[in-house]
DNA sequence: ACAAAAGTGTTCTCGATACACCCATGC
DNA sequence: GCATGGGTGTATCGAGAACACTTTTGT
């Protein structure tokens, strides 16, 4: 079967059930804060706000299928892992019809991200600068719930991984930790802590960057999504 | 807007966009066992097998309102509070035609539970007993990611105000999560930790059906789903 | 008096936190 | 030799797990 991918247009809402749709929260770190990416609203109802990257679902398609191609389509990037969030259903959170949001999240690293970016297309917004003044919908929302289930997961899980070049200092790490929760660590205990799950291991590479002491460089020793409970 | 209760028909397959439908997962403890209510599978598509409650949202519903809605029609329950659990879209999860399925999960206590449901119309069936052979399409799948969920809320949360009488001893309570969650507790560490919570309040009745020592019996201090931190 | 369930405390282990100094390098 | 970031260990506290006997009632 061929899929089809229908857009936002007038006789899409005047079917007998509710279009089903994807939005995508997508993270990532820029100059040492946590940052959305958003679109500029595409459709007169976004009112010149801001909006995730989202689109319908077409027929033949997986939620998975379509949130990659929409994520592509609107900010040119691929191939990461996402997560579905949450399904929002809430009577008028969209004004164009009535359309249900099955949201996806993602967190992506900023080389990886920086590479791939369209940045004609898209903006990068701290987290906490988003407010329901500066998106549409109930995007704002979405978006706070997505940062919780980050939160949890980078307390539970590996995911820092995706945020992270291949090998890396403990220190970096902890920064990335720090720069996604919000909240300072301390050196010792972070260390003790994340060396003792076994998640990491260590290279023969050091950081010759820093003219100071050089660092010893782990790397993730599971390629895979892992829940581990870290923190 | 009146509202729309699209059924599975043909037509409605030939849309340019995926069906939405929910599907609910009703636990409950029936005979010391936990259990899960199925319906007779209405369409040839079934297979002679059992399915979960379910069904196509309509225009200008929300998730929330369609669920409480087909519960209703498929088992005649109402009132109840249910959560959702995740959205199923795999190629092929129902071989009637191109289904996304959004799906609810909630836990009832026998005694609100057999006032209300039509016996004649569902099957209770315990969830050790459920599998792919048992139940139509992906339900199996569904049914045991609502246990995992499940599982988590008993824990972190006092849900088992849901099946437990107004007020009840701490053996009952006891009994409750032992049935849930499928292992036993030491009696001891159950009442310290269940106690220091302050989830549950005293009461000045006293447990006078057996003819042994009565036992206190206590009600939740908290009317609503709370986070709690159990055991 | 006895059977049956209710009720109660202590010990141990482990993970989380708080905290301050020495080490290796480039300049 | 000194400035800078890298690297390390110990003491304390609280939560969870293991574990056995006394109390109250009905018969």
């Amino acid at each position: 079967m061929s899929t089809l991918h229908p857009e936002y247009t007038d006789d899409i809402f005047h079917l007998s059930i509710p279009v089903l749709a994807v939005d995508i929260v997508l993270f990532t770190i820029y100059q040492d804060q946590l940052c959305v990416v958003l679109v500029p609203g595409r459709h007169e109802w976004a009112e010149g706000r801001m909006t995730l990257p989202g689109g319908i679902i077409g027929r033949g398609e997986t939620l998975e299928e379509a949130s990659d191609r929409i994520l592509k389509r609107d900010t040119n990037i691929s191939g990461v892992y996402q997560e579905q969030l949450y399904t929002f259903s809430a009577h008028g959170r969209d004004n164009r019809g009535d359309v249900v949001s099955c949201s996806y999240y993602t967190l992506v690293g900023t080389q990886a991200f920086l590479s791939q970016i369209d940045l004609t297309k898209v903006s990068l917004v701290p987290y906490s600068r988003i407010s329901r003044e500066t998106v549409a919908f109930d995007h704002a929302d979405i978006i706070a719930y997505a940062y919780q289930r980050l939160n949890w997961k980078m307390e539970y899980t590996n995911v820092a991984k995706s945020i992270l070049p291949a090998s890396f200092t403990l220190r970096e790490l902890q920064g990335a930790y720090e720069t996604v929760l919000g909240r300072p660590f301390d050196k010792r205990n972070f260390r003790k802590k994340i060396l003792s799950i076994g998640m990491l291991a260590e290279t023969s590479e050091l950081d010759r960057e820093n003219s100071k002491r050089p660092a010893k460089m782990y790397r993730f020793a599971d390629s895979e999504l892992k829940i581990v409970g870290i923190l």
